[in-house]
DNA sequence: AACGATCGCAACCGCCAACTC
DNA sequence: CGAGTTGGCGGTTGCGATCGT
């Protein structure tokens, strides 16, 4: 810890691991327990900031333990935290394979489009943003796109011109997102050979016919979802948006005109499709279409936030760990109440 | 320089589905 | 089969930083 620009700021080190400045004051405060949100313990449970004790006391937890089990984690360490403040630290931004660093342009663009089609659904959208987490895009979204309150066509046009315009005048002096795109888009270059390479394209074929086949009856809007504004390899500016999509058209055997988008998320490939809260397993759709859910609040329309094996946010995993996503560790057996935790 | 407005984001809350007992 | 527990999710809040006047 130290000041770090000698205006008197301390620098320390917060759960995204970022520097951030903080009041020496402040700082005190919060490591007494008397900062932000609380004023020390509520229900025996400390609020606010995060200290970087705290910090270390769950990252070493995790290593040790691994995740889940969140509800022990204050049992075990001596944490005042609740389960899900634990919970919550570590997923957004205590992460080892968090990315660090501003938006970039490319994922601004990801972000708007995938926001246009999926509306609030920031964990969907984060799955297809390896190193990002929901809550970050949603605060993104929200101090930056929110305002324009995209709820009609006309609106979101807007919205998507003056987020043009600020990629524009971005990419004409951030040599570093430049650098970080480049990167991002050999990565994702790297995991479509993979994929391709791996993946049993009979089975994903059948498969996906029979996704078609249920959303050619459940949403007879899914025209929108075709492939002409998210194909691989395109040179467009909507095309580079999209690097990381791909299409298999026609991909079922005499289903022509039917189109899937294989969304490469870290190092796992999603099935998506409109109308699914996540993405595709080989789960029939059971819901209405989510995009019509009431804004606020959880309403019934949700889905499944466990992962079942052919659950809704069944993936493929081609075995390379380049830039492993939060699902990754969830191939650890059931978190649920092992014995021993208890 | 002072002050209010706005921005950015960490952290919280409530709800709900999956799961165990 | 119902109650209790756990964890995932979207929405909201609170506060320091920054900007504009």
């Amino acid at each position: 810890m130290q000041d770090a620009s000698g205006s008197g700021m301390l620098m320390i080190k917060t759960g995204d691991t970022r520097y951030r400045a903080m009041k020496p004051a402040a700082l005190l405060l919060m490591e007494a327990g008397q900062f932000g949100w609380s004023s020390g313990l509520d229900d025996g449970w400390r609020k606010g900031p995060w200290t970087p004790q705290e910090d270390k006391l769950l990252i070493e937890h995790v290593d040790i333990h691994g995740e889940g089990r969140w509800n022990s984690v204050s049992r075990l360490t001596g944490l005042k935290r609740s389960g899900k403040s634990c919970r919550l630290r570590w997923v957004n931004y205590l992460r080892p394979d968090l990315k660090r660093g501003k938006i970039t342009p490319h994922e601004e663009t990801i972000i708007l489009e995938l926001h246009a089609r999926w509306g609030n659904r920031w964990s969907t959208i984060a799955r297809s943003l390896p190193g990002r987490t929901d809550n970050e895009i949603k605060n993104y979204w929200r101090t930056h796109f929110k305002k324009a309150k995209p709820t009609k066509a006309s609106d979101r046009a807007q919205a998507r011109a003056r987020f043009l315009r600020q990629q524009q005048q971005g990419l004409q002096h951030n040599d570093d997102n430049q650098q970080q795109q480049h990167q991002h888009q050999l990565q994702l270059q790297e995991a479509e050979r993979a994929i391709k390479g791996m993946m049993p394209q009979a089975q994903v074929a059948a498969n996906i016919a029979q996704e078609m086949q249920e959303l050619a009856i459940m949403f007879p809007a899914f025209s929108m979802f075709q492939a002409a504004d998210c194909s691989a390899g395109s040179t467009s500016e909507e095309g580079s948006a999209w690097g990381s999509l791909w299409n298999l058209d026609d991909i079922g055997p005499g289903r022509p005109g039917l189109t899937a988008t294989f969304v490469i998320v870290g190092p796992r490939v999603e099935l998506t499709r409109p109308g699914s809260k996540s993405s595709a397993g080989s789960r029939p759709v059971t819901g209405p279409d989510p995009d019509a859910r009431p804004s606020s609040g959880s309403g019934p329309i949700r889905a499944s936030t466990r992962r079942p094996e052919l659950g809704p946010k069944a993936w493929f995993d081609p075995g390379f760990g380049a830039f492993p996503g939060p699902e990754r560790a969830q191939a650890r057996p059931s978190p649920i109440r092992t014995p021993g935790w208890a």
